[in-house]
DNA sequence: TTGTATGCGTTATCAC
DNA sequence: GTGATAACGCATACAA
């Protein structure tokens, strides 16, 4: 019933609390036979470790605390994938928490890994964050942090993003080059640093192929409800410019895009053939809407699973006392070209 | 740069460790004065108690463990979502575990959690589960334990699930309702508890309107790749029987019936006209593809809060040494009707 | 090779 | 209303 300790251990083979503990952790100054015999007795007691006791005397804990904004996302829900997968396989365990998009709630999270003391820290941000102090004040507790997908550039840590500006260049340059002279822009907030990078890639792509920037082919989705707002923007921008005024959409994000998808097939606006459409992200869904989505790539296991290597590595030389160097890993993407385009 | 103490409080206001201790709690018998000067003391040196310190001392840990097969899951998301929310509400945080179907990690990952001394366990098996000593030594400990969506009769606890043999009985009812006789089920691996109660619904269903059981009509997908497999079991569908010979196919999830709609779609099947498909899970892609699938509407986040709350009165009763009494819920579901039955 | 003693930071009991 | 002191279970420096 109650926790078996070391204790218990240590007065049933009328041994000292400190050989069963050096026995159990295999030290090399204990016997062979005192060895066997301590190990034998916890194997039958079923003994369990404190590991609470233990982190309060060792001072870490093994476990890597997360803050995202949402976990019912398709794209978090991979990186997480990634990061627990990763982080068991190195021996870490993780506490995730979910900020719900909320600032005071972000505050709160991480004032809470700090008390739980764990190694380090895993941070993707709020659309509404907009000051730092809650971060830094992580920083100078020496708490190893590093920031994934939604980054700022005021905190200086080490980060690790997709090429968002990148993929949006080329997934508008493969519009262009297919012969579109008339791509919209479908963005979401333009608040989160993710949408305003697609949008300059976009800009960029442009710029490269001397294909004038029409400000009326930029609209904006609100969060939350891409779907239903992709499929409005869909009707604004054939209400705004005709069919005929619009040669493609690259839609920030494959829900968006999908909307879009929606609102054309059910006005029998042909896709690919009449307005092409390029999302963002590769999610289940663009596989499987029809036409099927051509879309950028976007591996979040990958994600998950770098961002850990880092944060292990940046704890492990916080542990020796060397100092760490920043990474900045950019994620490559790719794109996946399907029948919308 | 490193923690501050109550130790270190202590020491800068001249008074004892206790009674820091005391104020911070806001304990009834400390002057409101020194309670005053100790809050702004702690608060001007952003004091973080040392929760590890704390929980060895007070037994308790204020974590929930949770391990499920796996998070990159529309359904599992929800769930995980509603879990850490609710768990976030009640003080409580959330380590999160995957056993990615394997039952020697599933093993491995519940005796972490008794070392890591969380306060309760939750817990979804794995497929290949079918041993239970390792959960059953979880109950030795008296440690809180509720198991959800993916259960077992073999262990005593609390459970909380979905209705999945009313909810197949529901949607085959309504197929049969509509006239459809030829109704095929398409299942994925037996193994999995839900499965068979989906398909018992099923049965139960066609016995209650006289419908004959056909099992030629049941189709199996294996589970990991459910999509192309509900697309090559249509068109063995197809082959087998005809497009005349099925009006409907009942696909025990989501993704299933989406591969099912994919070969429909690309061999000019009409659904529903010429075979109606009714899915389950009323996941996102459910909504969007064409036509939008009928599906069970299965509400995976409030899953997550009961099982939670459950888990939480365990632990309380369990604290103040009443006993507790199981409980064993199923959370209702409904059918999302839309155009493809 | 084994044992003794001490401390990790907090809470709680019991004096004062 | 305040403080000294002893745990909680483990790890480790040091002594034997």
């Amino acid at each position: 019933m109650a926790q078996i300790t070391l204790h218990d251990l240590a007065k049933k083979l009328n041994i000292s609390v400190s050989t069963v503990s050096k026995a159990l952790k295999d030290y090399p100054d204990v016997s062979e036979k005192t060895k066997k015999k301590v190990l034998a007795l916890a194997d039958k007691l079923n003994f369990s470790p404190n590991i609470v006791a233990s982190n309060l005397r060792t001072q870490h804990t093994k476990i890597i605390g997360v803050i995202i904004p949402n976990i019912v996302h398709d794209f978090f829900s991979k990186v997480i994938g990634g990061i627990i997968d990763e982080a068991e396989k190195n021996g870490y365990i993780v506490i995730l928490l979910q900020s719900n998009e909320n600032y005071e709630l972000e505050k709160k999270q991480l004032n809470l890994l700090i008390q739980q003391q764990v190694d380090g820290i895993l941070l993707s941000l709020t659309v509404e964050t907009k000051k730092f102090k809650h971060i830094k004040r992580i920083q100078q507790q020496g708490i190893p942090l590093v920031m994934f997908d939604k980054v700022t550039d005021s905190i200086d840590c080490s980060k690790v993003v997709i090429g968002d500006k990148k993929s949006a260049f080329d997934a508008v340059s493969f519009l262009i080059r297919k012969g579109n002279k008339r791509i919209a822009f479908f963005g979401g907030s333009m608040v989160a640093l993710n949408f305003n990078q697609r949008f300059n890639g976009y800009l960029e792509a442009l710029k490269e192929y001397r294909v004038p920037f029409d400000d009326r082919l930029v609209y904006m989705c609100n969060k939350n409800k891409e779907y239903a707002d992709g499929y409005s923007a869909a009707e604004r921008l054939i209400e705004d410019h005709g069919v005929n005024g619009v040669d493609a959409v690259f839609a920030a994000t494959d829900v968006i895009a999908v909307g879009i998808i929606k609102y054309f097939n059910d006005n029998k606006i042909n896709i690919p053939k009449d307005i092409a459409i390029f999302g963002f992200g590769n999610s289940f869904m663009s596989s499987i809407v029809s036409p099927a989505l051509s879309t950028v790539d976007q591996p979040g296991y990958e994600m998950g699973i770098n961002a850990v290597d880092i944060l292990l590595t940046e704890i492990s030389h916080k542990n020796e006392n060397e100092n760490i160097s920043l990474r900045n890993i950019i994620i490559p993407t790719s794109l996946k070209i399907r029948h919308s385009t």
